[in-house]
DNA sequence: GCCGTTTTCGGCCCGACTGTTTTCAGTCG
């Protein structure tokens, strides 16, 4: 059992006390505790062994003794039990903008409803306008959500995939005889959402190792079946397709697996021109001799082209340009220098500034800039002044003692309604890093939000605009927002825009970023980390820009310390 | 359910907006 799917255990019980409503602040604890399981560094198994689960903040002798339960048996009898009063499907009701526990409580208690195809049906029948609190627009707005959400949101997150991935892959690789096991397809294309978890590996016993996965403890059915190729569903309802081949052929077969199907139908095409076989098994030249395939560069070595990385696969371009020579060299982690936007107890994360500075320094940045919320932000515990410059007066301290290392100051500052900053221009002024961001008012019409975030980029003291079209992936869509006046703006007041990494946003995305870049805007990729492990979100923002197309030289933060602070307003 | 403590129970993040009301509950960030 992973830690991410422990956490949904208790996850899924806060959602469903929450529609019970009968214990708000059990169900807090509930969820809490999710949040803390997911952060985790360490696996819940191997502190079970040290015995020092217990020692988890949030964590007391209740949810420590059913962290154990789940541990040892896979389940929860008190998740089980709540699951007898409160089915399943209601909890996709509460998924719905606008419907709450409160309302979907009603909707099962009073029209038995259980799922949104029989909430659909009721709105229809016009039964969900008879209900307390509940009219004809909250009617019409259960109908055009659940017609979004159906369109929308079968895919899952990519962190959520690979997360649950990585997993899966150790648990198959332990198995003897096993040479390889990779993500594959829009997984390894780091897609921003992935309809299914395509997963390849290479042993000589194939149907051994396909039956290990049909047996895995949390796959609940196996919906094909082939003679090298499985595809089961998960507990979690996730599809895990895997396909499993000798390990003579797995680089062509894992370079055919990732795809795209367009990207491999485009090489397949410029093979044939070449009177060369191109498949999962191998490439075969006009005289029936078998080429030389050690990696995946050589499939494009072949096919005179240099290598395309999986992130560009999608016939946008990617072959033109390799056949060309013409390719860019991709921005890659390890050119990353550092972090400028990362929150910390100050405000509403979970780790406190020197735990922060401490991961930063542990993964070869050498600059981290602290930027937690802004006073009016509450439900965060956004800072005033007075305790930004407390602040402050802790960051210069820590940076005494380092040597290599710098600590910038900094903030998230809220772009209010009007367009105004939620500080002054006094205070901007003082600090290393200025984000600026949008998190209220929410429902403003496209000139409005366009004019207000404008604002906020052309102010002289703000450095970089914050997950930019405020999207939540799978939750929520972008306000209305005219980009194009937006990256206009930003280049001409060389205000950076932001790839917000954590998989729940991914804002800018892939598309944007490139109209971005395009037009001029510097890019920055930021982690928005509200814990120690969101410091690792950045290798998806990373992917995002190289996507995108991004080199290093697009993006801010590979910049040295002296060079970022030159470019900072 | 957890935490802290003035040790064994009281407190637990806040404010605004929205839609449905006609004074406020529910939702959201």
């Amino acid at each position: 059992m992973q830690n991410i799917e422990i956490a949904w255990v208790f996850e899924e019980m806060a959602d469903l006390l929450e529609i019970k409503g009968t214990d708000f602040f059990k169900m807090r604890a509930y969820r809490q505790a999710a949040k803390t399981i997911v952060r985790l560094e360490q696996p819940l198994a191997e502190l079970a062994k040290q015995n020092s689960i217990h020692k988890i903040a949030g964590v007391g002798k209740a949810i420590n003794a059913k962290i154990k339960e789940i541990l040892a048996t896979g389940s929860c009898a008190t998740h089980r039990k709540l699951l007898l009063e409160i089915p399943k499907g209601v909890l996709e009701i509460r998924l719905l903008p606008g419907i709450g526990p409160k309302k979907t409580r009603t909707l099962f208690e009073d029209l038995g409803i259980t799922s949104l195809a029989q909430l659909a049906v009721a709105a229809k029948n016009r039964l969900v306008r008879q209900l307390p609190g509940m009219s004809t627009k909250t009617e019409s707005d259960i109908l055009r959500h659940i017609q979004v959400l159906k369109t929308s949101s079968q895919k899952k997150s990519l962190g959520v995939v690979r997360e649950l991935g990585a997993g899966i892959i150790a648990y198959l690789a332990a198995f003897p005889g096993v040479t390889a096991v990779e993500f594959g397809g829009s997984t390894r294309r780091w897609q921003e959402t992935v309809a299914d978890l395509d997963l390849i590996a290479a042993t000589n016993h194939p149907q051994e190792l396909l039956e290990v996965l049909s047996k895995h403890p949390r796959v609940t059915k196996i919906l094909e079946q082939g003679e090298n190729r499985v595809r089961v569903l998960n507990q979690w309802g996730i599809v895990i397709d895997l396909s499993v081949v000798p390990a003579a052929q797995f680089i062509t077969a894992w370079h055919r697996n990732t795809g795209s199907q367009k990207h491999y139908q485009h090489l397949k095409k410029l093979a044939i021109e070449k009177n060369i076989t191109l498949d999962h098994q191998a490439m075969i030249d006009d005289c029936g001799n078998k080429l030389a395939v050690q990696t995946e560069a050589d499939i494009y070595r072949h096919l005179n082209m240099t290598y395309i990385p999986p992130e560009l696969r999608e016939d946008h371009g990617e072959i033109e340009a390799a056949l060309a020579g013409k390719l860019p060299e991709l921005v890659e982690l390890k050119d990353i220098k550092g972090d400028l936007h990362t929150h910390t107890t100050w405000s509403d994360a979970a780790a406190s500034l020197p735990e922060m500075v401490q991961v930063a320094q542990a993964k070869g940045y050498s600059y981290l800039a602290i930027t937690d919320h802004s006073p009016s932000l509450k439900v965060a515990n956004g800072l005033d002044w007075e305790r930004l410059q407390e602040q402050c007066r802790e960051i210069d301290q820590l940076n005494q003692r380092e040597q290599d290392f710098t600590v910038l100051t900094g903030v998230e500052c809220d772009i209010l309604a009007d367009g105004s900053l939620d500080h002054p221009d006094e205070v901007l002024a003082d600090l290393d890093v200025v984000v600026a961001s949008v998190h209220t008012n929410f429902q403003q019409d496209q000139q409005t939000m366009t004019n207000r975030i404008i604002a906020a980029i052309e102010n002289e003291y703000v450095d970089i605009i914050g997950h930019v079209t405020g999207r939540l992936l799978g939750r929520r869509s972008g306000y209305a927002l005219d980009l194009a006046e937006v990256f206009a703006a930003a280049a001409k007041y060389d205000t950076v825009l932001e790839i917000n990494a954590s998989p729940h946003r991914l804002d800018l995305n892939t598309e944007n970023t490139k109209k971005a870049r395009e037009l001029g805007v510097q890019i920055v990729i930021n982690s928005d980390a509200h814990d120690a492990k969101g410091l690792n979100d950045l290798e998806y923002g990373v992917a995002v820009a190289r996507r995108a197309w991004l080199t290093s030289g697009d993006v801010l933060n590979t910049m040295a310390l002296d060079d970022l602070l030159k470019s900072l307003k």
